[in-house]
DNA sequence: TCTAGAAGTGAAACGTGTTCCTATTATGTC
DNA sequence: GACATAATAGGAACACGTTTCACTTCTAGA
């Protein structure tokens, strides 16, 4: 580290510096599976993960940047083990669906960490431009991957066909943890989309 | 009214009740055309709207309804504006992407204003459902009468494509107030996703 | 080992959304 | 017109994100 720029996330610090960070982002989670976006309250990440405020602010300029890079690690993990699986379905369209499904069911499975990390990616402005972007690559090939198994040759149809899923697969989270439509109607609207996009 | 209930949005009040409320309405839509969400601060709102500040939250229970119910007001009459007009273009998709072209230039027409809607739409929660349902409702018919124009038979399907482009759109709107993306790349990402989906 | 600068601590303080409370003013009923 | 009740004014107070600052501890290079 040099100068008086704080602890970015691509550069690489001293082990004591990886841990504090690995610990603040494991508090995040904690904190946002526990009660969602409003219980991820900076004094608490702090305390949880026994640094400073001060200290935090220096990590992670704000509560949105925190929880989007939180959000980036989760679906990191996420995806990784997703891509160790085969995809069942025969179609395409199938096999988004059946890939959507499986990944709408776990966020569904912790709603106060779906909440939380949704909200924060609404709000993320352009500051956390890297990290949304890196989100938006993961889904990206997790869906090309489901619509062409096996092959790496993704033609510009292909990555407009999964950004516009995505966006439908956004709008759907956010309506449902906002509580304006329920599991199942999530579920049904997506795989309603995903069939008109890939019919 | 009656009781010690709030003044709510489908009843009746007095004379001096329904001013207070489309002055409060007034004062939210110039500050935040003025300087976005953040400036639209619950005191400036009510001193501006010449009301106290447990009168603004007797009216509108949070920032949220308040933003949300302006965004109502303000996209039903750009709405009925809209719809006195014949749409062009030869096939639904041009017809549906000039009208999306002639709102969103509209929404970045005044920037700032399209933040603070956007972020309050995206932070509503169940108890602004109706405000939202409502707002979905006029987007859907906005986008099928571009669609089938001079017909009022709309199909499962045409709802169903409406709403993706609505998703789309949305997400596109959030990208672009939180400068993630240029306004022409939000409307060339638009453009495709519309061609994408009535093709 | 010594030392300068970076990193961390602890706590105070500020801004804005939200709540709460008391005094004052409208409003509708007899 | 007098009264009961609802509505409003005015402002203090609280919560949480964020900033700031004085002080202490760590760390890397001479």
């Amino acid at each position: 580290m040099s100068s008086t720029n704080a602890v970015a996330s691509d550069e690489i610090g001293s082990n004591a510096q990886r841990e504090r960070r690995e610990r603040i982002l494991d508090a995040t989670i904690a904190l946002a599976s526990k009660g969602g976006f409003d219980a991820v309250q900076m004094r608490a990440v702090a305390e949880q993960a026994d640094v400073a405020l001060g200290t935090l602010y220096r990590y992670f300029p704000s509560k949105i940047h925190l929880l989007v890079t939180a959000l980036a690690r989760e679906f990191e993990r996420a995806e990784s083990t997703l891509a160790t699986r085969t995809i069942s379905g025969d179609t395409p369209a199938d096999r988004v669906i059946s890939v959507l499904r499986r990944t709408t069911r776990g966020l569904q499975g912790d709603p106060h960490l779906t909440d939380a990390l949704t909200r924060a990616f609404m709000f993320a402005d352009k500051s956390a431009a890297q990290e949304i972007h890196a989100v938006g690559m993961l889904l990206t090939r997790m869906l090309t991957r489901a619509m062409h198994p096996g092959t790496d040759e993704v033609s510009d149809d292909d990555i407009a066909i999964a950004r516009v899923i995505g966006d439908v697969w956004l709008s759907a989270l956010v309506a449902w943890v906002t509580g304006r439509s329920t599991a199942e109607e999530t579920a049904a609207h997506m795989e309603r989309a995903v069939r008109l996009i890939l019919r």
